[in-house]
DNA sequence: TATGAATGAGCCTTCATTCAT
DNA sequence: TATGAATGAAGGCTCATTCAT
């Protein structure tokens, strides 16, 4: 009973929490991050704003929590699709397809000047996450460069770069959430454009 | 007399201007919005602060100068392009070759959640420009379909998504300033990536 | 039998007020009023913050709760020393010995600018007790003076007032704290200079 | 011109400056430093919360500000004192008399919590000032006992932190703010008071 | 009765903007 | 016209106090 108590309370934070963020989430996104201010997250949950600070010490912390599990889930991605007993190219389409709709956000936040500021108070652990992002991706495409194909010509630093590229939310955003284009189509047009760009083509010449 | 008077005065007015929109730019690159502040600019410039709203009343309004040109800029190279006697894959080549290294910035601020702030208070303007640049490169890339040079099956506002996607400064700062690849290496790369993506490959099938 | 379950938790409820009194003073000497904080007390004595609210209805009543008693018993050892069949001097003197070690705490608070507010929301009871005490050891002194023993050129007030001061805390701190000065030693020396200090000595020209 | 204009300015900087402290020490002394905010200093004052900023970049400035030139006027003195050629008791009675009615404040300020935290800030300079001054009136009272004037068998620590007491603001302000005593007589009471209570009074024995 | 999560007033500080000189 | 001191609204954060459980 006590146990059940502790747990319904425990619950019940995490709700909150989970309210905060995701409201969090959609201030961050619209305004980015200066535009959003404790008051309004505080107002727009309906708690007060002391309560924010109970969750999260520095509003700092607050976007951190935001964008650190989707670093890590795209992380956990890049290293399943590494392990896949298949071709290069059909690793990289696993992850595209897994991460395309879903946490791809957190690269838009490392291009946002802003996203500078919260990635300085954790360099740490951002600086634990995002090479082994990079280098896992770097890893994939190496590999089909030494199984021929992808095109050796192109040095792999810029096929990681365009891969990343590819999660950049514009693109998502016009296509599938305001054309309605299906996510699978979006997907396969996307892989194409992408490995048809990098592909191995001389042997075709 | 007078008007030379007044055309000399006009003249160092310029000049001034120039010299804030020069430190404005460099500051927003390096620091966003919200971090560059109006003293830090009138220090680096040289002036008092209340000159910088002798030139702009608001902040806002010095970070549009600084980007209206850059996409008027961008606009009038896709003009061009468009004009070239030449085929659709070659006008959009003539445009990234023209445009990647300079004014590719201002696509840099759409997609910052600053910006929305900025172009929010600019719309009638911002949506005068803005619109035309997607639509030529939009009449290009139809143009290149309807030849049979790019795949059909790919939706012309895909392509000039990915196509806008190639100016993000992202892959141009990593590849041409941090790893010194030659601007023209890079532009090579760059259209081979996209153009062998979007080529309509079906005959050689 | 019910009474002896309330006088239970009566005695409870006392020895918690106790360790929250306890915990509090230490609070307050080490930090001042401004910087110990009801959550702080609240942890160190290891109940909810609300429980502190159940004995002290603000953090000025607990605060005031803890430097009460100490004046009314420093009032109590006054009047002792009134009553005592000797000499004025030695009146002064058991009322150093009795309390240079323990209660003075309280007029140190009484100098602070901190008190000031303490004492305020209290105005009523604080002019009850800490006239008395001044009116006590005028009243010695007078005696003394009229027996012959202490300076009459002295004023009274100055005496009173130079008498209270050695209850202040630095040098007590300093010799016996820090230096180890047995206490003993210390209230000789103390007394020794004050009533050196007052002394009437013309007799001795 | 452009001088005067410039000394002008700085003048009226000054002059706002003074008005800024003034009111500042005595909102200080009144409420101590976490009662009195900068809100209230400024309407008191009569400019906006933003100037005073513009004066000390903290509140802790502010206040430090005030502090530091007591302490060093303090130090002044002492250092004066000690030069002079006469007896370590006319150096002592020259130093209390300096001193008692102004600047004596910064003591008082030492032994209230509030300060720790103003020193905490800036404990080198303040570790640059204190030592000295506490050094020089050690200084003169050993010289004293030394010479058989003062009593060797109190401990000069003991002689100096109960001389210190004697800048200790609540004698003073009972004695010559409230009962209107004559600062002259005050000082010689006082001086009276101590040199009777250290001296070395074996001969008379 | 005891708890501790929730509250919100209040404080320090920043910075775009104004305006007297 | 150019200046830069002055302004004050707004934001992050703290902490005494309340109240539902």
């Amino acid at each position: 009973m006590m146990t059940k108590r502790i747990s319904l309370k425990e619950t019940q934070r995490k709700e909150r929490e989970r309210l905060i963020l995701d409201y969090a989430e959609k201030a961050l996104l619209e305004k980015g991050y200066y535009d959003m201010n404790m008051d309004e997250i505080a107002m727009g949950v309906g708690v007060a704003k002391g309560t924010l600070y109970l969750h999260f010490p520095k509003k700092e912390d607050l976007v951190y929590t935001l964008v650190e599990p989707k670093m890590q889930s795209f992380l956990k991605s890049v290293e399943e699709a590494k392990a896949l007993p298949v071709s290069p190219k059909e690793k990289l389409e696993f992850l595209l397809n897994r991460e395309l709709s879903g946490a791809f956000f957190q690269l838009l936040m490392k291009s946002s000047p802003d996203m500078t500021t919260i990635f300085k108070s954790r360099e740490a652990e951002v600086n634990d996450i995002l090479p082994k992002i990079f280098s896992g991706i770097h890893d994939m495409l190496s590999e089909g460069i030494r199984e021929g194909l992808f095109d050796p010509e192109l040095p792999v630093e810029f096929m990681s770069s365009a891969f990343i590229n590819l999660f950049e939310p514009h693109l998502y955003k016009e296509m599938v959430e305001v054309r309605k284009m299906p996510l699978q189509v979006f997907n396969s047009h996307l892989s194409n454009l992408f490995f048809r760009g990098i592909m191995d083509t001389k042997e075709t010449n």
